[in-house]
DNA sequence: GTTTGATATGAACGCTTGTTCAGTTAAAAC
DNA sequence: GTTTTAACTGAACAAGCGTTCATATCAAAC
């Protein structure tokens, strides 16, 4: 009988999910078959139907998850940053380029595929996004009411912000001409100006 | 006989090329079939074949167009926009919020669907991307020569600014909280101050 | 009024799609 | 050693795909 969740060992259901995942980033969710994705891990198409109830629950399991990996990862980072909201700006950019860097197929297909999502999928991750977001914007918030920054639009520069970081997914290569060091440097200098008082 | 190039009137290239358009942005390139384009515009599909030589082809059509028409709006604007590099940065920034906004739907294909188009069509279309920001990169290195900006990478400052300016396009809404003045307004402040000397 | 030629139809082509399922396999449970 | 059960195959399903083409239509040209 078909079944949908974990059995004892399962290795099976997260190569299966790398798979997809490396195909959706490379061509597109619409562009991959269930052939390719099973063909990519040694089986037939019938028996992913083993670990997934449909091609539109794997993408959006994918899509969950790394929600969901962003928001813990992001938790565990922001537990020890203190009340600075200088200092938590720095450690939010930062935070934000290196984890967007390390998951660059995730990160396109999180914004790439939105629209293959079934509307109820759809708000399940967008609310996991808008969370991450309303962080950036509590820290632009304080400092404001700190006297740190100066920011006429609190959301709005959170859209800019978070646009400004998520770019560097677009140009960088690793073994490029910069360090990742070097770049989280570069943006958090430029993060710093845009909102600085 | 097929025919792929305008004839006399022709209103139903353009009228095809729009429906395409609205539906790629709405559905993506590989979700859309020739029979809903036919569909939009009250055809059959194999009469679409009299206006294009095959669907890759539309798509490569509607992005060349586009960034044909972006740059050849940057060079009417840019043309009188004087020399000092505050100004020109500012011209620059306001152009592209506009520009952009007013066409949501080719720059969201223009961004999406470039892994659909075969590899000359992609360099071709890359091309025409790089000319665009190399004119930003330019204002910068004036700017920065002229000291009046302090931008330790320009190339890295490039595309830190257009990510986070066409980053308007995923949350504006005409007729929400911000005129489009408004939203120009806040944006080139955040950009001169992460760039400014 | 006939001819021409562009434009459209609608059926057909071969192929691929997501998904289902009866049947095979092989290992674990008793 | 037999039974149970999960995992997988391979064929099938109905539907849809991009594209082609013989044929029809109909306005303009002569």
């Amino acid at each position: 009988m078909a079944r949908t969740q974990g059995s004892h060992s399962d290795i099976t259901g997260p190569r299966i999910r790398d798979a997809a995942l490396a195909l959706f980033a490379r061509h597109g969710f619409a562009a991959v078959s269930m052939r390719q994705i099973a063909g990519a891990v040694g089986l037939q198409a019938g028996a992913l139907y083993n670990y997934t109830p449909d091609k539109q629950t794997l993408l959006y399991e994918l899509m969950r998850e790394h929600m969901s990996d962003l928001l813990d990862a992001r938790a565990s980072e922001s537990a020890g940053a203190g009340a600075d909201p200088m200092a938590r700006l720095e450690n939010f950019t930062r935070f934000h380029i290196r984890f967007h860097i390390e998951r660059a197929d995730e990160v396109f297909i999180a914004y790439m595929e939105l629209r293959n999502l079934i509307p109820d999928n759809f708000a399940r991750i967008e609310d996991l996004r808008r969370t991450y977001e309303t962080e950036l914007e509590t820290i632009l918030r304080d400092g404001i009411a700190a006297g740190v920054f100066a920011v006429t639009d609190p959301r709005i520069a959170t859209y800019a912000v978070i646009a400004m970081l998520t770019g560097v997914n677009t140009w960088y290569r690793t073994g490029g001409r910069l360090s990742l060091e070097e770049v989280e440097t570069l943006y958090w200098d430029m993060v710093r100006r845009s909102v600085a008082a």
